[in-house]
DNA sequence: CTGCTATTTAGTAATTATTCCTAACAAGGA
DNA sequence: TCCTTGTTAGGAATAATTACTAAATAGCAG
């Protein structure tokens, strides 16, 4: 799949961003694939067709293409794991201001697995449902700004 | 919530898990909280009672409890940002070998928000369903070994 | 109870992903 | 065309995690 220039071009304008050859190669990069891919990977897709480009730019390139909705992160948190000892299944609420979380016990979010259509090819160990949002304090203080 | 001793003990046992007071201090530690912490938490935590553990054991242990299942990372990934130029709703499939991510579309799975019991006082703003599992390439590279 | 061995621990160094800082650069409006 | 502000490149800094290694110790065998 391809995306063209005209394309990208508008949805910059529509969001105030300026149109730069790096910044419109990024985008391209990452629209024309499904894979979901990295900064570092991008950034050496990127560096092909612009071999003076920073790593640098690419993160905040990145950066400023999720402020403007263009773009998301797959895994929001790549960034400090975090641990817990309840195996059983269960799934999460997580506050994106504190980053808190919260377990949720709800016997139909564990049979999901079953309703959703999923391809037969891949093999499904098990899943994960997390909510994100903001949390009873969190919300308090925001009031308060 | 409290966690006896002999619990801990009877679990690190039938897992082969030699029973050490660090190793236990930092499962205790976790099994006692809802809180999901960090690496650098629990160190925080256990140092008090074991001012000489390295943070470098608490690594080495989680990594430990978690292979023999006694702990979850709750974000599986903590390495490396995955960006998506597809800002819709949707959700992923997440091989586990190779951490290859593809997408599933899936209008119930989009829905679910509104069929899970969760708490009032939680603004849920979006939500992600993760399904973790084996790919189709990887599953033929396993059976070769 | 004692000694042995493999696992575990602590400490240091290295690595990886990401952010910070700054000066040069360039897009796009006046 | 000029100016302003957002963007870029480069280098340095930071944070989380892993690698390496020697010393310590849990738990088994005798």
């Amino acid at each position: 799949m391809t995306i063209s220039q005209d394309t990208i071009r508008s949805k910059f304008k529509a969001c105030g961003l300026k149109v730069t050859p790096q910044r419109t190669a990024i985008y391209k990069a990452l629209a024309e694939t499904t894979s979901h891919p990295t900064a570092e990977t991008l950034f050496q897709h990127v560096s092909q067709e612009y071999p003076m480009i920073s790593l640098n730019t690419v993160y905040y390139t990145l950066s400023t293409l999720k402020d403007a909705g263009l773009l998301k992160e797959v895994n929001y948190w790549h960034d400090g794991a975090r641990f817990d000892a309840n195996v059983a299944p269960h799934h999460h609420l997580i506050c994106l201001e504190c980053r808190a979380i919260f377990d949720i016990e709800d016997r139909a979010l564990n049979q999901i697995q079953y309703k959703a259509k999923l391809p037969k090819n891949f093999q499904v160990l098990s899943h994960q449902v997390e909510f994100y949002g903001c949390c009873k304090s969190c919300q308090k203080t925001k009031i308060r700004k």
